[in-house]
DNA sequence: CACTTTGTTTCCAC
DNA sequence: TGTGGAAACAAAGT
């Protein structure tokens, strides 16, 4: 399920396959996908373009394209993008064609979506801050929190307040700070804003450098998955253990999310 | 066949 | 207007 790690990985991978290379057809076999346009009017506008760079914001691939525009994908739990080879023909809900390599979209959930975007605020407006950048301080962790009564885990998905973490990275974070998913995100103490701040950056790094997380639907451009979720201590471990008291895990529900943590490690108060 | 899965949107209450 | 929570929705696997 590509959180900010999982698009990362997938940008790191993608960068020396595409950029440069022109897109010289593009089939979108979901129609769904692509709202507002249709299938053939995305396609009028992007073929022929070529990809100058890639980046991600949040949880959202972008591929700048030689017109201007950016063409944003959103792999939604179930997405990726695979490379010529890597994909067979099952799930196949859009080819990207370039010269030289094609991108298969393969989505079995179909809740992945692509649209063209005419510059970075239009994206941006809908984000909050970028948890890997410098800007990113236990400070302002605290001002996103200060005044907000909402459990943390849920503050925590906001992708608003701060932009790629989803609900697996937000339980380990959680964990490793020792903080309750249910805590409203303004009872938090400065020690500990100071600890999920640093929690945030550590499960997210960690992620990123084991390439992604394949619990349930995750694949990178050559078709391998990744190896984050071994490192995982609570996020899907339903049934098993603390890895630190050896108490049961508890899942509970946070804003409709099945969430996972350690009833003793994770202190209500 | 009910339930789970995630991110986003929409709706309602306050 | 902002906030919080619930529900809906996308589709398929178990």
């Amino acid at each position: 399920m590509p959180e900010l790690p999982e698009v990362e990985t997938i940008k790191n991978e993608l960068t020396p396959r595409i950029v440069g290379r022109r897109i010289t057809d593009i089939e979108v076999f979901w129609e769904k996908m692509v709202r507002p346009l249709t299938a053939g009017e995305f396609r009028i506008r992007i073929v022929g373009q070529e990809v100058t760079g890639i980046s991600r914001r949040g949880k959202y691939l972008r591929l700048h394209l030689s017109g201007g525009e950016m063409l944003v994908v959103h792999l939604r739990m179930s997405g990726s993008l695979l490379l010529d080879g890597a994909s067979d023909n099952k799930y196949v809900n859009a080819i990207i064609r370039f010269d030289g390599t094609t991108i298969y979209f393969r989505d079995p959930r179909k809740f992945g979506v692509m649209w063209l975007a005419k510059d970075e605020a239009e994206l941006d407006k809908k984000l909050g801050q970028e948890p890997l950048e410098k800007d990113f301080t236990p400070r302002l962790l605290a001002d996103i929190l200060r005044k907000r009564a909402a459990p943390i885990k849920a503050l925590l998905l906001e992708q608003d307040l701060i932009a790629g973490v989803g609900n697996m990275y937000a339980d380990e974070a959680l964990f490793l700070a020792g903080i309750h998913p249910r805590r409203p995100g303004s009872s938090l103490t400065d020690a500990e804003i100071k600890r999920l701040h640093k929690a945030i950056q550590t499960v997210l790094r960690a992620g990123i450098a084991n390439k992604g997380a394949s619990i349930v639907n995750y694949y990178r451009p050559d078709g391998d998955v990744g190896s984050a979720h071994h490192e995982f201590k609570v996020a899907h471990r339903r049934g098993e253990t603390c890895p630190k008291c050896g108490t049961p895990l508890v899942r509970i529900t946070v804003r409709g999310r099945g969430t996972y943590f350690c009833p003793k490690c994770q202190l209500a108060a």
